[in-house]
RNA sequence: GACCCGUUAGCUCAGUCGGUAGAGCAACUCCCUUUUAAGGAGUGGGCCCUAGGUUCGAAUCCUAGACGGGUCACCA
């Protein structure tokens, strides 16, 4: 039984008794009351006083009770509030008759949800304090919190009640406070620049994209299957061939892969889509979006990341993919660029490898293994192989290569672009060179045939430029949080075993 | 999926060579009217993650499993 625990037995007793003296334990009528923070800055001006106290002030401070110091006839105790801690006074004279011994000191708990009114006063060692004339029950707490000076430590527990986390790791609430304010940043610089904020299915016919396995749903009315969305980008692109010039979306995408550091299964990224633009003018963009950032959130350009120091000053270098095979990964031309060497090498330094692999296959692999985690500040990879990016454009300069980028910043992508490929057939070849792909090498994760999307494409779309950035990675960077799990507010977990 | 580490009171953690369970905080009973992780005296609280095995005897050793953390693989 959830409730069976001897400390929460105590504490339903004492709720019991609230109700016996005629409290309600869980009143309705409490109004919201002074910030704690508002009342510390409103009368700071006592310290300065002679008599340290102002009778004639009332406050009225709402709080969950952290800690409680009984002496006696008096007690001390602190309650925090969405904007921090604040110290309350009662003692047995100042209250109502018999409220003291029978009610404070009995049945307020740690834990416990508290209004306390009354006067601003500084205690001899200097701490402006709320002097209580009337303290009430708001919500009673059955169950109680974890230790007063360790928190709470277990990974698990921190995870599976991220409320207990929040309550009692205040920097837990900061991390998603800043988190908030980055989304909301990053809406107001594309609302600024006329981009349109839109929704575009969850539930797909086709999973499509990205190369990633979906998670299969089931739709009785319709008797089909849906696959939860593992990217938007095929529904925003509908949308430029539908007018709408600029849009984007903010939302959650799925991928029914493994768990890790830097992986949750459900994940929030940003893309959107610019037409009359190309990846060039994205690049740009992307570094006007990281100076606007730094700027509102008052970041500073040399970032500290773990053992990093990262410096976010734009613009940001930019290296094309093979120079950064060869000079950042430190890979022989030869090698890069050839796909019989290439291959050999994998072979020989008992890397990934598939004997059908294509150059740019082979060239992922290098610049995976030997580039990737030495990109520490932001680095745009440019011009990436054209088997590599089955929706990009091709470069009119050489048909082999895209007009696409990736950004690296401390070794990890944090976002991808590229000018669209409007082609329709050309996108219908690529289509089909993907499902070859996932037939001949058994890449399970290449792309599906979608000929609704060449459809709308066969229409004509406008020469677009298109960007996503994953939100939960780049809140990592911003926040020096190194595991996806801290940044997101439930992250996936395996269900709580029976024992 | 592989390997390593962890799981003991509500929480944070000890537990030696295998000898039958400990501390601090929290709780309970007292004392205490300016404390700061308040202090003092006392009391209660355990499916030592689960299931097997070895042993006279297992929190401790062995096997399997569950959950968590880490590394790798996967995720271009």
């Amino acid at each position: 039984m959830i409730f069976k625990n001897q400390y929460i037995q105590e504490r339903i007793k004492k709720s019991n008794q609230l109700r016996e003296l005629g409290i309600n334990p869980y009143p309705n009528s409490i109004k919201k009351g002074t910030l704690s923070k508002d009342f510390l800055t409103e009368c700071s001006y006592l310290k300065d006083r002679e008599d340290k106290k102002d009778e004639k002030k009332i406050y009225r401070l709402i709080g969950r009770l952290k800690f409680i110091r009984i002496m006696g006839r008096a007690s001390f105790a602190k309650i925090e509030d969405s904007s921090g801690l604040v110290q309350l006074y009662f003692n047995r004279d100042d209250l109502p008759d018999g409220y003291y011994n029978s009610v404070v000191k009995k049945l307020f708990e740690v834990g416990d949800i508290i209004e306390a009114v009354g006067y601003p006063f500084v205690t001899g060692t200097g701490e402006l304090t709320l002097y209580c004339k009337e303290v009430n029950i708001v919500t009673k707490a059955i169950s109680p919190l974890p230790e007063k000076f360790h928190g709470l430590q277990d990974q698990e527990l921190r995870y599976r009640q991220r409320y207990l986390d929040m309550i009692v790791n205040s920097e837990v609430k900061d991390t998603f406070i800043m988190r908030s304010k980055i989304v909301s940043s990053i809406r107001r610089f594309f609302e600024d620049r006329e981009f349109l904020e839109v929704e575009t299915p969850m539930m797909h016919p086709i999973p499509g994209g990205a190369n990633a396995k979906p998670f299969t749903t089931y739709h009785n009315a319709l008797g089909v299957d849906r696959y939860l969305r593992i990217a938007p980008e095929l529904y925003l692109k509908r949308l430029i061939v539908g007018g709408m010039e600029a849009v984007f979306e903010i939302n959650r995408n799925f991928r029914n892969e493994g768990i890790d550091a830097t992986h949750n299964p459900e994940f929030t990224s940003i893309e959107f889509y610019w037409a009359y633009h190309t990846y060039i003018e994205l690049m740009e963009l992307t570094e006007e979006l990281f100076d606007y950032l730094f700027d509102n959130l008052n970041l500073d350009k040399k970032l500290i990341y773990g053992d990093m120091e990262i410096d976010f000053t734009t613009p940001f270098k930019r290296v094309s993919w093979i120079d950064a095979i060869i000079e950042i990964g430190g890979i022989s031309r030869d090698i890069a660029t050839d796909r019989e060497k290439g291959l050999t090498f994998l072979k020989e330094n008992n890397l990934k490898y598939d004997e059908n692999w294509t150059l740019g296959y082979i060239q992922a692999e290098l610049f995976d293994e030997f580039a990737e985690s030495k990109l520490i500040n932001p680095t745009f990879i440019t011009d990436y192989p054209i088997d590599i990016s089955p929706l990009a454009r091709r470069s009119d300069k050489n048909p082999d290569i895209t007009e696409r980028f990736e950004l690296f910043i401390a070794g990890k992508e944090i976002a991808n672009g590229f000018s669209e490929l409007n082609d329709p057939i050309d996108q219908y070849e690529r289509f089909k060179s993907q499902v070859n792909a996932k037939e001949v090498t058994g890449d399970d994760e290449a792309m599906h045939m979608d000929s609704d999307f060449v459809k709308a494409l066969s229409y004509g779309m406008t020469p677009t430029a298109g960007e996503g950035i994953g939100i939960d990675r780049l809140i990592m960077l911003l926040t020096n949080k190194h595991t996806i799990r801290d940044v997101i507010l439930f992250p996936a977990m395996r269900p709580e075993s029976e024992n």
